[in-house]
DNA sequence: TGTCTTATGTCTTATAGAAGAGATATGATT
DNA sequence: AATCATATCTCTTCTATAAGACATAAGACA
């Protein structure tokens, strides 16, 4: 049965062209994993907005013109992914940052000494937001070339009045375009559901690399610590849709 | 369908009793789930050794009573969590430490300076492995009381001649009796290869913190470093079948 | 020795019914 | 008549099954 649509199946309908009405592409991978990246163009368009549901199994079904179980596989893999949310007799859900914290839970750090779960909320300040030029290896994690115009960020994150980590952040500029330290400093919620509402950026998949540092070069100072204390150095690359870098995070 | 076989449904077969037969568990829980179960009940009895296959799933079907598409959900599962490994065409595996050593991938650590594939192979020397008795975190960690016995060993790993990792691991005494300085030493191949073939004691999960610290109380000598350099210290607590904690280790 | 057939696995798709969650109606009770 | 509890209906995702397609390896055969 495999693909035998009656559909006129155009010959370069390629991942990037906006689709044709709504053929199935000419690919031979699995029709499921066709109808998943269909889903996926559709999610990246913003044709659903970060959430609220997306249309039913059957009616994604009928409109792919493929029965209600492939539609249903395909969704499997997304909400594995978490880029979508199901909720049995309810529907399916886009994935937001708002309620879904937990996304990149390398955070889930507990206190060497005290209870897990009753930090408290974290305290943002807000160092710096500045626009400058990419570094080397700033440009090379983000995909520019040395020397584009990339926004940086400065914060500090406090649990229960003390600092705990110091966060550098580069962004490239063009999709950031109007972000300032006010905003950030103004907007309550998680940084990443920000950039959802306010720019149209969804932050997707991340990598981590984790590394030991000494406290130098003025960050003792930011933390209140003593020089050449031993830190934990995060270093983020977070992606967009179709793994586009969009972020730069340095965590100590 | 659901629940309608025809065994007797005894009211109490508990999880850990060793299934009387092959029915079906009395559970509420979807047929599918039930089926997982009693693949992993067989799984840990060694039913199939790791490394060959399991039978087929519509082996499984017949002896089940149920149909392959609802055996394949099972096994579906069980490969998601690493426990099987599917071959399109061959067959489904047990899985194994030999082959799959990207199974605990945080030793995917990239040296800081250097090309990230070719370390070549790490040179392990044995410190020490000795009988002792569980402080009282080592007890926790283990799910045993403190004072009963361990064994502890500690390792170099060295990479490049550089001796680069130091290894504290303490197992339980009970299962692992006979493991000896000499036999850790003389195995080539991941140590959890070893506790699996000679002590039937499989790592299936595991649970790790990381954290930065100073190099002190003598791990400076043996990584060959000056005191105070800060080092990154995982702590991982591994477990076998059914979540029975069987491994604590920490690694600089 | 090389190619073809066949047997035996998993993989893909399709369909039907079960179960959860709300909205809407229904009916008894005050 | 107003209110509250209870059916019922409809929408959704979930579960179970079946049938055919695809992948792989081993043996038959030229």
């Amino acid at each position: 049965m495999l693909q035998t649509t009656d559909a006129p199946l155009p010959a370069n309908a390629n991942d990037a062209s906006p689709a044709s009405g709504e053929q199935l592409a000419p690919s031979f991978s699995p029709l499921y994993q066709q109808i998943k990246g269909l889903i996926l163009n559709s999610l990246r368009l913003g044709e659903w907005k970060p959430g609220e549901s997306i249309p039913s199994e059957k009616d994604l079904a009928t409109r792919f013109r493929v029965s209600q179980g492939t539609v249903r596989k395909a969704i499997d893999e997304l909400a594995a992914e978490n880029l979508l949310d199901r909720r049995q007799g309810k529907g399916t859900f886009v994935a937001t940052h708002a309620t879904q914290q937990a996304q990149f839970r390398f955070l889930k750090l507990v206190p060497d000494s005290g209870t897990p779960g009753s930090e408290g909320p974290a305290q943002r300040d807000i160092v710096e937001c500045r626009r400058a030029r990419a570094s080397a290896d700033v440009a090379r994690a983000l995909a520019l070339r040395t020397g584009d115009a990339v926004l940086q960020v400065r914060r500090v994150l406090s649990f229960a009045g003390a600092p705990t980590i110091l966060e550098d952040i580069w962004l490239p500029a063009a999709p950031f375009k109007g972000l300032t330290a006010e905003r950030l400093a103004n907007y309550q919620g998680p940084m990443y559901a920000l950039f959802e509402t306010e720019f149209n950026v969804r932050m997707v998949r991340a990598e981590e690399k984790i590394r030991a540092e000494p406290a130098i070069d003025g960050r003792e100072q930011l933390l209140k610590i003593e020089r050449g204390t031993p830190l934990l150095s995060v270093e983020r690359i977070a992606y967009t849709y179709k793994d586009v870098p969009m972020e730069l995070r340095r965590g100590y």
